[in-house]
DNA sequence: TGTACATCAGTGAACGCGCGTTCACTGATGTAC
DNA sequence: TGTACATCAGTGAACGCGCGTTCACTGATGTAC
């Protein structure tokens, strides 16, 4: 049974990315490590092999979630000009299928209030935020940090509406109210 | 054992009440009916008498407790001037205290994608929400729609994210910023 | 008005089940000779 | 280079425990006579 280090490392990346998955989807509490491992393909002994607690894999899944969208939003504001980086980040964030797809969209969104209790996952989560918060402030030459806080803030706000509208009218009415809020900030 | 139907009907509003603030202090799949039933001083035997299920509760308890804060900001904009009534609710809602304490404060917030994720609980929110948005529209008479839509965003969203934060200073930076942009909207 | 009885709110034991975690084991691999 | 052995990634049974739900029961109350 025995693999090679390098096996290892990937039969990692696959626990944590299939948890990336099923927490997002069906919240924390209601996905087990035994659920984890199967959908990694393995049994839920070797767990403990690769992490220390089911608390432990839901710091470093929820970090390692966050700090790909804060590299993603990193790169574009880096690129592009303010105002396009602005509307690349915002369209794709504030957008139907981010919202019809909580597995693979921002943690924020999907697991914030959740994160928000579990001291271990919710101190993992800072650094990703505030990157975030930075790539914002890039696009916004004036008065940056203000506009970035509020920016953010809406977004999250706009995508967990969004997904609580039981009518998709509703939904749609929140994302394009925030983006223009976003983008045509003063 | 017997009681009057009216102890009976304070026995279902006191199991309701306990579950609100359980749910969101830790929760809804954190909490169990026993747990619930013993802050209500119950055995959780009794609970079945008063809801068809967990689920049954969730989406009740949800759907009271966010028909509250909309009650109240509904009070709030029909009695008070436009300016002063936005700048009330939203003082409150953006306030430290709000973030501290989500066992009392706006259900969005404090369990927001979990309610999203289950449909029974979601479809009995969508009325409050909708209450909600018009009474932040009252505020706002010049296009009243859009901004509502928006400045709800933006109050969700900066109190999922300061409550996010580990940085006091950050989770301040995020009310301040959201409030500026609500109250000072275009 | 006083008594016998039906009602039913709440009790507590029990149901099958899945949770997070531990551990003795397995066998393919890397290493020492 | 070929062989013996130590390593350790992954297996699967087991641990105590709490979950949501059911149900026979209790006894104070409301009701019928």
């Amino acid at each position: 049974m025995r693999k090679t280090k390098e096996q290892a490392a990937a039969t990692r990346q696959r626990i944590m990315e299939a948890a990336a998955v099923l927490f997002r989807r069906h919240g924390i509490d209601a996905v087990g490590v035994d659920a984890v491992m199967q959908a990694a393909g393995l049994t839920h002994g070797g767990f403990y092999g690769h992490f220390a607690s089911k608390e432990a894999l839901v710091a470093e899944v929820s970090a390692a979630s966050l700090a790909r969208s804060a590299r993603r939003w990193d790169r574009i504001s880096q690129q592009a000009p303010p105002a396009e980086a602005l509307q690349r980040i915002v369209g794709s964030y504030l957008s139907a299928a981010h919202v019809a797809a909580p597995e693979t969209g921002c943690v924020l969104t999907a697991l914030g209030p959740e994160v928000a209790r579990r001291p271990e996952a919710r101190a993992a989560l800072s650094t990703s935020i505030r990157d975030m918060v930075q790539a914002l402030a890039r696009c916004r030459p004036d008065q940056p940090e203000p506009a970035a806080l509020a920016a953010l803030s809406t977004m999250v706000g706009a995508v967990v509406l969004a997904r609580l509208a039981d009518d998709p009218a509703l939904a749609d009415a929140f994302l394009q109210a925030a983006e223009r809020a976003v983008v045509e900030a003063p």
